[in-house]
DNA sequence: CACCCTAGTGCAAGCCGGTCGCAACAAGGG
DNA sequence: CCCTTGTTGCGACCGGCTTGCACTAGGGTG
């Protein structure tokens, strides 16, 4: 009930290997899912890195469908070209795939701290060592305070 | 280190001690909150430690409605009695406070493995250091593959 | 370029996890 | 035993997301 068999492919490198994914995937390039992916191209590192919710992206590109946002990202992520988070409570958050550094989230102010993939490495060797198991640095969101919570809190 | 969890006292030791919390925080014991408190003090360690949605522990207390375990849920996790957690996908689960140990889900299967605290220590301590964040290891769920889905593909 | 098949779109309805307002009910201190 | 006040069930509601449907429009074909 996830995603079965979308393959890990490597992320695309500029928008246009990306448009010229979709359109080898069999899909059709409009005018909706361009302006979605020129945002994940763009210059904006609030979209292409921290990631935006499928509701504020939206909100970007005026005059579309919720839904048509959500399918265009549903099938964007199929190609490996975006990726979702969850970030404990709230809305998921699509990103750029391929920006592979993992998410920390304050419980308390929401704020967001990017973590470096060698930063996880210790532990993702240590779960795949004991149980087997890979960790997924893109799906990956932890919760903890921020020092500023702590003190005000 | 020196900053007390503010909401976070030591969890109950027993159902005992468990409603006499409720009480002493000028809650009432009722029929549907000692259902729900005997469930995560009983001896299924699904319950208890694992963790259950609201709606199979709705399902487990027949004839409460849940709106009902919500708002005991709600209460008893005030009180430092239980605790929920996000696991990528679907509903919040919810278990008896003090298990500390972290999930790892797999995106694929939806096993769940569980994670002893002094395996994330290490992370923990990276974060607090370098980012003055303060891991929770109480709501953290880190999402991965398993041996077996990776190889069924 | 015109044609046509079909992916994609907007809209509205629906689903699911969770919350809230309300009137009736009951825990439990006095 | 009584009265206060927390609690309950019910139904309405909300946010995030999906789906059914009729219409629109990419883009390969001739």
């Amino acid at each position: 009930m996830s995603h079965p068999p979308s393959s890990r492919r490597t992320p695309p490198v500029d928008l246009d290997d990306a448009l010229a994914r979709v359109r080898a995937g069999g899909g059709r390039v409009t005018a909706a899912k361009r302006a979605l992916v020129e945002l994940f191209f763009g210059d904006d590192p609030a979209v292409a890195v921290d990631g935006l919710s499928a509701e504020a992206l939206t909100a970007r590109l005026a005059g579309s469908d919720p839904a048509t946002v959500y399918r265009g990202l549903a099938q964007l992520e199929d190609l490996g070209i975006v990726e979702h988070r969850h970030l404990g409570h709230g809305p998921a958050t699509y990103r750029r795939a391929g920006s592979t550094s993992g998410p920390v989230v304050c419980t308390s102010c929401g704020t967001v701290t990017a973590v470096e993939p060698a930063e996880l490495a210790p532990l993702a060797r240590h779960l795949l060592d004991r149980y087997g198991l890979e960790l997924d640095l893109h799906h990956l969101a932890l919760d903890a305070r921020c020092a500023g919570c702590r003190d005000a809190g």
